[in-house]
DNA sequence: GCGACAG
DNA sequence: ATCTTGTCGC
């Protein structure tokens, strides 16, 4: 049963690029297919959360995925995958999807149930080339997604606001790519751009619900924690 | 050419 | 990301 313009995720990962030309390339083709008018689902929505991360063992030339769903609501924890593989790319600036995404595949597939929102570590719009990693995920899964980075890379911001909500453009030259978020009064602001299906207003109140007792979101360090766990028992 | 550069 | 002790503070 084909769906005319969707795209394979399998049939995506049978093509992962092999070194980096190949891999900006699938960056450009695949860029179009990010919707970016789509609203997304609303803060506090009935369904699951699910925030991904993944740990390293370069000398083991291991990588471990965890994606972990909490209740979109209550932010409880509700169910949790991990899933293990060998490290398939480097890491190259503008490039970390293709390091992360074919474990973290494994481990969301591995979920008991579709999540309706996936918050990456790392960039989605605000990528040298608009693609990053939570576009590339979301684009493959078809799921809404959003990427929360502790880092604002190479774009220019001025720090928010004092106070907890507080928000400031993240800037490419010009254009909005996403926002520095202040999650917590007093601390470094998060830095939110859209990935997939979702409008940045949306990601923002979204990242602000899941951090309501520290900087980051529940999700990212429920997901840190884990795959971190998953490493250490490879 | 050099440095910077999500994780 | 990862290498890594103690320490200041709630």
């Amino acid at each position: 049963m084909d769906t005319p313009g969707a795209l394979s995720c399998d049939d995506e990962l049978r093509h992962w690029p092999t070194d980096e030309d190949q891999a900006r390339a699938v960056q450009d083709r695949l860029r179009s297919s990010a919707r970016l008018d789509e609203p997304g689902p609303e803060p506090g929505f009935e369904g699951t959360v699910v925030g991904v991360d993944v740990a390293y063992d370069d000398a083991r030339d291991v990588v471990a995925a965890a994606a972990v769903a909490l209740d979109a609501r209550t932010r409880a924890v509700v169910d949790e995958a991990t899933a293990v593989g060998q490290i398939s790319f480097p890491y190259v600036p503008g490039l970390l999807a293709f390091r992360e995404i074919p474990t973290v595949l494994d481990a969301l597939g591995r979920l008991a149930r579709t999540p309706g929102l996936v918050v990456c570590d790392g960039y989605g719009l605000a990528h040298p080339r608009r693609f990053g990693l939570a576009s590339h995920l979301g684009v493959l899964t078809g799921l809404p997604t959003i990427g929360v980075a502790k880092n604002p890379f190479t774009f220019r911001y001025e720090p928010p606001g004092p106070d907890r909500g507080a928000t400031s453009p993240l800037l490419d030259g010009d254009e909005e790519v996403g926002r520095a978020l202040r999650t917590q009064q007093g601390v470094k602001p998060v830095f939110v751009s859209v990935g997939h299906r979702i409008d940045l207003d949306r990601a923002c109140a979204h990242t602000l619900h899941l951090a309501a007792r520290y900087r980051l979101p529940e999700t990212t360090r429920a997901a840190d924690a884990l795959c971190r766990r998953a490493l250490a028992d490879a």
